[in-house]
DNA sequence: GTCTATATTGGGATAGAC
DNA sequence: GTCTATCCCAATATAGAC
């Protein structure tokens, strides 16, 4: 996906149609627009994610287990997802002035995470004093830079990363 | 700026000159070209950002107050290039094709963590079984993250914003 | 369903008057 | 040091042949 490497202002319909192995004015005939192409990249990986947000939730058992297994969802969709990722990563502010879903979308995602926290603080797995939106921003800012550094041609599977995440989340930095 | 929020892509040397208070032509009599505005911009940034790296190591007693203080000076110095970082996190991938040096000023802000990682360890203050890349990683993540939903009007200063998340590096989230 | 050709708009940048 | 006017090019999108 060019959009993915350039951004979407960085990606020409030429240049799109070219990856698409066709000439610019045939890339019409299959989406209205070049905004409509985005919109079905974008809405593909919120479907998958909150999906798999849906089965983590249901299938946990405990707090703990289910923020391990919203970082795990979010890593996997986003890898799977990984075009759609790279452009809500970089176009973000571009794209929240033309689909006003987005911002319901980033706040149903907080939701997610917001009920697992208070969960744990409920069953006492997770530190009461702190801020739980403080909380979830912490671990949502080291899941999303994971896909920036994160090469999928690596040695490095998404598990390993779960598991060195999990671990800080859980004993901190920090002695 | 509007390239801090429209991307560097979504702003026309038209709009640019229109918010310094000029026409178009007027820029260029400043500015070498678009590219030469960015790079001015961006340069400033690290210069203040490695000399505030700098003192912070240099005054830091131990470990542990080296991070928070490399913390603390990653968002005063965010804040205070408040669009450089917002163009850095935008539009990394299409400066690093124009600008050759980031790849070098990102391998530099690792280096001073990973020091002060691995003297934490020397120290005793670190949890010396972690992969230090990857706190490194999740600290820095959310650091970066911090500038995404930090509101510079709001009422919240970056300092209770640093207390939150140095607390939770040093102890997790989870019991 | 893909092509070529083209309409139209806006981009970065320059020249030269003031 | 700022203006107007303009060059040149690339962008999205459309029309109509095949």
């Amino acid at each position: 996906m060019t959009m993915a490497e350039n951004g979407i202002q960085g990606s020409s319909i030429r240049q799109i149609a070219k990856r698409a192995g066709m000439m610019a004015g045939s890339l019409y005939h299959h989406f209205a627009s070049k905004e409509a192409m985005i919109e079905e990249i974008i809405t593909g990986y919120w479907d998958d994610l909150f999906e798999g947000y849906d089965t983590a939730i249901a299938e946990s058992h405990g707090a703990v287990d289910a923020i391990e297994r919203l970082t795990t969802v979010s890593l996997e969709v986003g890898l799977k997802h990984w075009a759609a990722v790279q452009i809500l990563l970089g176009d973000w502010k571009y794209l929240s002035s033309v689909m006003p879903t987005l911002d319901a979308s980033s706040a149903r995602v907080e939701r997610y995470w917001l009920d697992q926290i208070e969960r744990g603080v409920k069953e006492g797995v997770v530190r009461p004093e702190l801020d739980p939106r403080m909380a979830f921003r912490v671990m949502m800012g080291s899941i999303t830079w994971v896909f920036r550094w994160f090469d999928p041609e690596g040695p490095r599977t998404i598990y390993d990363v779960v598991k060195s995440q999990i671990d800080i989340f859980r004993s901190g930095v920090i002695l």
